[in-house]
DNA sequence: ATCGGTATTTACGAGATTTTGAAAGATGGT
DNA sequence: ACCATCTTTCAAAATCTCGTAAATACCGAT
């Protein structure tokens, strides 16, 4: 089910530009130009996320969104606006806004914050088990139960320190991660283990997830830095 | 009951500062003063957010930051730094980080900002999904009378510390419920029973419940980690 | 103070996980 | 082709965790 985003914005280029961009990442968007069309849209469609610029007309942001607190609490509003006043900023975190940025705004770091507001209604909504399984190729693997399937289609629980590792690559899917960072974050820095015993866990991974271990498709080494994980 | 908050932060005034400015707010503040120190403080007490500087000793913000991250997903960060570099802000939120906010700060806004966070928990805790009467195989529970029925067809009247866990385990179907979560939930942040108790209930329900408590079939021990019910 | 029940701790063996060392296999540079 | 260095593999050893039952502490009611 996709997330639904109400996007109110009278300046056009803005618009399209967000628009366009909220829509790659696979949000569902509906636009509102002016203060009470926001109202009506949010009263008709419901939406996982608000976003608002301050300055739109009929109603400014400020008063759109306390228009809406009062009759949903729970729906996340980010603010958007010209102004890096920190009053501004007060104001609408005062009034109900959950965070705030100023135009004009990096990118990369708006989608960002857009994909942190949206995770509080996943919580809410979809049930704890579906939210922490991961998929490649024909494996699975379920982060709250730290249960595994591989790709012959056992299943298998596996260890905490396992389900560690295993997230870490995954979180950093394409990247390289040194033995070191690896240690340091899985292991923790007042412990220091082996090189060998990353080895080891690599090894299992292998044997659970790749068809053939000597030819790895997912679970790369990079000789002489770490290791690299690849969907 | 208190909000719990773990502030990391190794400049020594604005450490004083702001703990002053939370405690003052009703927030209960732990302090750390090196990342170090912030794993260790993390792993011992349970927190409802993290308030983290980013350019801290012994290891960087970002560090602790993923660490945390991968024993838990829930809890709210909030970096601070001095910087206002994009890339930055881009780097903490990528690594997990909820929100962040540049040094110098405005005191309003920030405590603004944390109470925001903390709202994310207070909506988690009131969830219960489970009253009345629960069943699961020939098994029984009356959460109202605090009567089970079990396999073998015997009623009894369980303790009020076991109707506690046995609801939360049953509330959390499917999922892996830590230990800490368990001590947490059931016997409150401020007390700490060994671990060995946590064990006696389980030892206890499975009697009650599982025909063959060796090889329980409701609920399960996930080692290093903590108990998994499934129906 | 004693009793009855509940809650927690202790102690320890069995079993699972983690670490290590050593040897074999790869890799890349010269 | 050879060397030095890094990685893979394996199985033994060290360590850690859990399950269990019995012992102890706690608490309210008599």
């Amino acid at each position: 089910m996709n997330k639904r985003i109400l996007l109110v914005e009278d300046e056009e280029h803005i618009l399209d530009a967000v628009k366009m961009n909220l829509e790659l990442e696979g949000y569902e968007v509906v636009v509102a130009v002016d203060g009470e069309e926001a109202i009506d849209q949010f009263r008709k469609g419901r939406f996982n996320l608000i976003i608002l610029d301050v300055m739109i007309p009929k109603m400014d942001g400020f008063t759109v969104c306390q228009t809406i607190r009062l009759e949903n609490t729970q729906i996340p509003i980010l603010f958007l606006t010209a102004k890096n006043a920190a009053q501004d900023r007060i104001q609408g975190l005062k009034l109900g806004g959950d965070d705030y940025l100023t135009k004009p705004f990096n990118l990369e770091e708006f989608l960002l914050r857009v994909q942190i507001l949206l995770r509080r209604s996943d919580d809410q909504t979809s049930a704890p088990k579906v939210s922490g399984v991961y998929q490649f190729g024909a494996n699975q693997v379920n982060f709250s139960t730290y249960e595994i399937k591989t790709y012959s289609g056992d299943t298998k629980t596996i260890t905490s320190r396992e389900i560690k590792l295993l997230k870490l690559m995954i979180d950093r899917e394409g990247e390289v991660v040194s033995r070191d960072q690896i240690l340091e974050t899985v292991w923790g820095y007042d412990v220091y283990p082996s090189t060998r015993t990353i080895d080891n866990y690599i090894l299992a991974f292998r044997k659970y997830f790749e068809e053939n271990p000597k030819e790895p498709k997912y679970i790369h080494s990079v000789r002489g830095v770490g290791y690299k994980f690849t969907a």
